[in-house]
DNA sequence: CGTTGCTATGCAACGAGGTGCATAGGAGGA
DNA sequence: TCCTCCTATGCACCTCGTTGCATAGCAACG
């Protein structure tokens, strides 16, 4: 219930299109919150319709033309309202923790391959975070960047985001020890 | 797709009933897959059909009859197959990071109480994780509980758990420092 | 006896989310 | 010219997951 309120920071930091906003879902949001462009068109059709958002026909030269949203009075408002209201669940699908569980009953070692391939992926998000943050918050004062809260708060989330990749890293470095441990026949 | 899988390996490591796998998916395996009773229930009939599962009524007195369910050899063979396919998705839904984000936009103090309330969670999560992790692994060698591979593969998960918990709370840390900064107007 | 609470199973309805497909304009290459 | 790719929007269908409710046995308490 809350990719409505994704969306509408999105488009606090910046209005767009649904295919724009399909885009930031694949990068920047897309690291802490998933969403096909399916999903995003049929979401703004009903933040539109609640008038949570403004939308503007905008003409474009060498490629087909789109529509702008933007936040309208009423989308700030159920933003700051939900902002103040508790957020619990945090639901958790880590099929690789139950794969590994499940790993007892098969082959372990059949596992690595894939724990390796995961740790990829995992190294290099932490590169593009990394190269992301050197390039967006590095030492030189706002110039004409975001202000100042939504820079910080921005950095935090990407920070969370490079402690949770470097984390994952150590992690799956301990789960190939484990695997290797059984092939050795420890 | 997977919470069958997340029951096959939950039925491996010990039979039982609907009832009892909500409870296991309360704690244990539900660190890392949550699941709701009906949801289980739906997807044990299901497994039933296909002959995933075998189910032995079981009378009980001092409290209703249960249905005990276990592992069938299709279903053994369908969790050895998915432990072979790739696994890609690990979709991500994390509101709070959201909120911290949208928080630029409305009023950033008012998220602290919010992020306090998390971070006493994850401590509480990681006192659980430890107690667990001394009970069901201190240094007495197996005695009589599962295989070492079982063994070893669940304690492995578990000390993701371990890390991941310490990892957000040095996380909440942080954001409540970057939040404590704009009040005192840094 | 009625109430509360735990065990145990289940249905109905709804909304969220994913898969697959359709359409359409334009760019660039074979 | 045809093919492929990128931008851009959208529908139809189906599954997954959540919410709310219903049933029923038994225990403990007042």
């Amino acid at each position: 219930m809350a990719l409505e309120h994704a969306i509408l920071v999105s488009l606090q930091e910046k209005p767009g299109s649904g295919y724009e906003l399909a885009r930031r879902f694949e990068r920047s949001i897309g690291y802490f919150w998933t969403a096909s462009h399916q999903q995003i068109y049929r979401v703004l059709k009903r933040m539109e319709s609640d008038g949570w958002v403004d939308v503007r026909d905008v003409q474009q030269y060498g490629r087909p033309d789109k529509k702008e949203y933007s936040v309208a009075e009423p989308g700030r408002d159920a933003l700051c309202a939900w902002l103040h209201e508790p957020t619990e669940p945090e639901s958790v699908r880590h099929d690789l923790a139950v794969k590994i569980r499940g790993a007892a009953y098969g082959d372990p070692a059949a596992l690595i391959s894939e724990v390796e391939r995961h740790r990829q992926t995992h190294t290099d998000r932490l590169t593009h975070y990394l190269a992301g943050e050197a390039r967006d918050f590095g030492e030189h004062p706002a110039a004409d960047g975001p202000l100042d809260a939504e820079r910080e708060l921005q950095h935090v989330v990407l920070r969370g985001g490079v402690a949770y990749e470097r984390m994952m890293i150590a992690w799956l470095d301990d789960v190939l020890a484990t695997l290797a441990g059984f092939n050795t026949g420890h």
